[in-house]
DNA sequence: TCTAATCTCTAGTAAATTGATAGAGATTAG
DNA sequence: CTAATCTCTATCAATTTACTAGAGATTAGA
């Protein structure tokens, strides 16, 4: 019921690209170096979220990775369905037998829904929006 | 993000003994049969749900597992936690280093209380209710 | 007191998943 | 050309997951 460090990654990836949109493309060394992230295992994750249409890319020299949407248009939940598989839980026995009339399936949807309005409702557009309210309240008790 | 097979057995059983409520004690074997779980692997999810309060137990003949609670003071969330440690995402990196102010510990809280407000607030007793309701209901359409 | 029925405790284990690392290849800017 | 980057394929150790095995302890009832 958590979420895994490369979907954690991931995301952190993605926020990187978000809050440097419109600049170019952006180094996996320096995502790497920003976030914290092992930089081999961030290429195998870059390449996963090319692959799901969030990021594109550029080889060579001056190449790198940048957001293929706008940061609006990206949300929390679609990058870590994509990382994760299925978000929703009571999956792992759907295929396997389930007693007649159990109240699960329902309990389930219900936290799905809860889940999902939180993680669908957040866009990368949103998350910067908020880093960068904090910072700013920080520099402004910086002052004091 | 899902919940364990492990984790959704436990809940089965402490939803079976739930609908059993003050009938005496209730045999492994039979749980195992009615919710479909291994037999071995399910004495070790009750002994564990035992030791976590929620069940107690009987030895030899006539023996077997009940609710050491009413079943409106056992919780979903009660039980999960104590299965599959915390629900909480965002806690896989919580040691390691993070970015300074990152937007993603106060998304984690909003999950995190996205979900507790189903899981912490959803009875044994609720999930009774509610199944004996759609059985019911089922019931009055057989007769159709 | 016997005995059959149960829970209990300790081990073990195969398969899958997680969180990486390694290195050669393809592409591009300058 | 060449240095800088992304890309692709393999590999891997550690951990977790979902079980299984079997002997031991306890209890109800004859």
């Amino acid at each position: 019921m958590d979420v895994s460090v490369k979907g954690e990654y991931a995301l952190r990836a993605v926020f990187d690209l978000a809050s440097r949109a419109g600049a170019g493309p952006v180094k996996i060394a320096e995502i790497a170096a920003r976030q914290e992230i092992p930089q081999k295992f961030l290429e195998l994750i870059l390449a996963q979220l090319k692959q799901g249409g969030f990021l594109g890319s550029r080889r060579g020299a001056e190449g790198g990775y940048f957001l293929a949407k706008a940061p609006e248009a990206i949300t929390v939940g679609e990058v870590l369905r994509h990382i994760e598989g299925p978000i929703a839980p009571g999956q792992r026995l759907r295929d396997r037998a389930q007693p007649r009339d159990s109240p699960f399936p329902e309990l389930w949807a219900e936290v799905e829904r809860a889940l999902s309005s939180v993680i669908d409702q957040t866009s990368f557009a949103d998350l910067v929006a908020r880093w960068k309210e904090k910072s700013s309240r920080q520099a402004a008790n910086w002052q004091i």
